[in-house]
DNA sequence: ATCTTTCCCACCTAGGTGTGAACC
DNA sequence: ATGGTTCACACCTAGGTGGGAAAG
């Protein structure tokens, strides 16, 4: 596994509550779309205000314990140390990465809250957005365009924000959900696929009575 | 390539310190406006699904201790043990109150969070809603049509929302954001400043190219 | 030349307004 | 009859899409 935990793992003997018993798992709430995309090879626009991801980053949460407190967070890590380019409709090493801003760690909003809470529905992180904006102060995630990224889920039992770093803690990383950041598509299967399920590209849909494609 | 460490260590502020020193005050941001409803008879409505209130209650914070956490609360509450009606363009008593359901406390979504934060900019509570569904789930405040109410704000000194109860708080009190509910308006006058004041409703505006008053 | 980025736009989703007729 | 409540609706705000021209 190239993405090395970053926390403590779970099961790790507490000191704060020794009785907690818990097995976190997570899946993929829409892991058939994700799987589409990743054949032809995701591609995320990233602009100067944020963009969302597409499709949107929605997780199935398991294992928790009932009554403990859990925090969920989502950042984006580069996959590898290259640039990429197109290039007759592929995509290929391009030479040797830019620098990268240090990572921001995404909070999802509904965090600190109840195992129970967590499980109860899919959590989704559709408010998040990719930037290649450096000054960026939205919270954005700020990538570099032409590189690989991965996004990871961390999950840590934790009732207090202050607390986290000394708390138990698990990585979920899907490889399905790996994208390349650009500013502007790419490969036009990709673009299709979005608009084809995005619902916010419903206009450039052939029966939606939109323009169509050129 | 190395990730980047995913947790900052946080500065640990220490809210319970007895060396602590605040002195809270509020405002409202947009105080104004309430006067100018306030003056004719401020009115809300509410429905089945919940409604937001406008103006929008807007509050200026400051004298907190910049890095102590506070928690921030806004709860309606009847102004009397009346019910209303309206009648020859007053509004008259019009005998005694319906029973009121257990007011449920409305926490501001960004709590707990420093002074620093809070004075910031603005507070505002422009998502809260009002209902008369006594089975509403939402989080909705839910009131009595044709009875008076007074919003109150619930500035708390605490880290945490179980520490609530025990932690050093103050109440602020703005007698221009009292209003009576009513699921219809009876007034037309509110009528006209909603309509004139609230972006929602600029198509009913006249020079707005809505459709009019009838 | 070629490749990448930026900007404005028409077209959507999502949801907050009072209206006026219907309902109770 | 009277007065309060509900509902679908046209009309907005707010903001998420990729396109395509222009700029870098």
């Amino acid at each position: 596994m190239p993405y090395p935990a970053p926390f403590r793992p779970f099961g790790v003997p507490e000191t704060n509550d020794p009785d907690v018993q818990d097995d976190p798992k997570i899946e993929l709430e829409n892991d058939d779309l994700w799987k589409t995309f990743h054949k032809i090879g995701t591609e995320m626009v990233i602009t100067k205000t944020g963009r969302r991801i597409f499709p949107a980053y929605k997780a199935k949460i398991s294992g928790l314990d009932k009554k403990s407190k859990y925090i969920l967070l989502l950042d984006i890590v580069p996959c590898d140390d290259c640039r990429y380019k197109f290039h007759n409709g592929k995509w290929m090493v391009a030479g040797k990465a830019d620098p990268e801003m240090p990572k921001r760690m995404y909070i999802h909003p509904d965090s600190p809250c109840t195992g129970e809470q967590w499980m109860q529905k899919p959590v989704s992180f559709h408010k998040l957005k990719l930037t290649n904006n450096i000054s960026d102060k939205s919270g954005a995630a700020i990538l570099n365009s032409m590189h690989k990224y991965q996004p990871r889920i961390h999950l840590v039992r934790a009732s207090d924000l202050l607390r986290m770093a000394y708390s138990p803690n698990k990585t979920f990383v899907f490889e399905e959900t790996q994208f390349i950041a650009v500013t502007a598509y790419q490969n036009e299967k990709i673009t299709q696929l979005k608009i084809d399920h995005n619902p916010f590209a419903k206009g450039f849909r052939e029966n939606g009575g939109g323009r169509g494609k050129k």
